[in-house]
DNA sequence: TCCATTTAAGGACATATGTCCTTTCTTCCC
DNA sequence: GGGAAGAAAGGACATATGTCCTTAAATGGA
């Protein structure tokens, strides 16, 4: 990635996401903006961090491979996600390979600085805290999913978690996934089961689809497939 | 479980984990001492929590289950464990059951207290950061290695996990694992199809059973199949 | 505009894994 | 010591899911 200097729009972010409540203005002064470009993968397995990172604009996809090139797509992260946690807490080397899906950018911050940081400045303690709580909890749920379950059940919890705004109501009935592939990745399966189960769905009056573009039908069918799980 | 009034096996336990190093006098006079019992059911999903439990004697198992009875053995964990960390964090609910395989005690100290030491002290907040830190790492490994690789490699790797002292040496090649079955859950498969995947292994040459007692014949072998993967 | 590439769709088949049973040993209790 | 209950072993079969292909439609450059 590039380093931008662009101290505005660096602010901008630092605003947004309310950084500059969390860290202090020795930190904030070490805090660089950086570009990603699509496509780009922007750290691998066995990498070595030395920064924490802060997506701040874009998309960009968590993944894994196994040495076959067997590949799973473990979740796709927006604004604010953070980039490097696990690693400054543990010391250890980068797990899963990050990719940018979208152009964007990220904030940085050293190490080193973080560590001041953890001296001077308990809320940043607790930002990690929480941050690294929320990634297991949800790391545990779609685990727990995916091994119990078989992938008719998580495909519909994937596609109620798109549908659904959470609190029980319903938002788009219409959706466009990018591409079947990538939510194949997404729930654990190839596309060609993908395919087999979507078109279960169709047979079942559930949904309609007509070359990728998945219509709910039947929200409630929906539901009862899901077996009451969500993804998150 | 039921209370125990015994101060000094308490601060036995204290000493013993150096909880009297991560906790201030305050806290450490909320700390109660509990004794659990094999078999006994400690918490189960949905549970709402208001203490934090540390495992100080004993072996606890972690397992979930779909509504349809469908188990899966998270892991097993012994002292010094915590429970409560994350539910603590998040405000949520339990969300695996927790099961006494053996007989054992457990410190717990209530979630207002822990409040409270937030406030005063640096290093209890760490402490948490690391245990939760920590699951979340061994989690996402396991989590990964289940989703990507089939039951052989991970009854290989599980078999090392017991097998290698972790530094490349080896230590009991001949190993009971308690039942069958118990190791089948823990590796997310089927009784039956675990057994079919050791006979394999005997007839590969890697291992000797007769009745459940497993001995490693070729440890190079066995690694091979593992694929450089270990459980943990 | 046309061709090359990507995405979708689904047939045919292979394989991993699960479910249900039956049999045989052990273990343990009365 | 004998029977009941649990654990191990494995046969037979069902099912979920993966791999490999082929074809057709969309899409993106040159």
């Amino acid at each position: 990635m590039k380093a931008i200097r662009d101290t505005n729009l660096l602010r901008t972010y630092l605003s947004r996401f309310g950084l500059d409540d969390t860290f202090s203005p020795a930190s904030l002064n070490e805090m660089t903006l950086l570009r990603m470009e699509q496509g780009q993968v922007l750290w691998e397995k066995g990498d070595e961090l030395d920064h924490l990172y802060f997506l701040v604009e874009g998309k960009i996809k968590i993944h894994t491979s196994s040495a076959e090139g067997k590949g799973l797509i473990l979740r796709f992260k927006n604004p604010l996600a953070v980039i490097g946690d696990v690693e400054y807490v543990k010391g250890t080397e980068v797990f899963h390979t990050v990719e940018a899906v979208t152009d964007g950018y990220f904030l940085a911050i050293p190490f080193q600085q973080l560590k001041q940081e953890e001296h001077e400045n308990r809320s940043f303690l607790h930002f990690l805290l929480d941050v690294i709580t929320h990634k297991f909890y949800t790391e545990a749920h779609a685990s727990t999913l995916n091994m119990l379950y078989d992938v008719d059940v998580r495909l519909a919890s994937y596609l109620l978690s798109l549908t659904d705004d959470g609190k029980g109501s319903m938002f788009h009935e219409e959706m466009r996934t990018k591409t079947l592939k990538e939510t194949a990745e997404v729930i654990g399966t190839s596309y060609r089961h993908l395919n087999r189960v979507l078109r279960e769905f169709q047979n079942e009056g559930i949904l309609d689809k007509q070359r990728g573009t998945i219509k709910i039908k039947d929200i409630d069918l929906l539901r009862e497939k899901a077996e009451g799980n969500i993804y998150e």
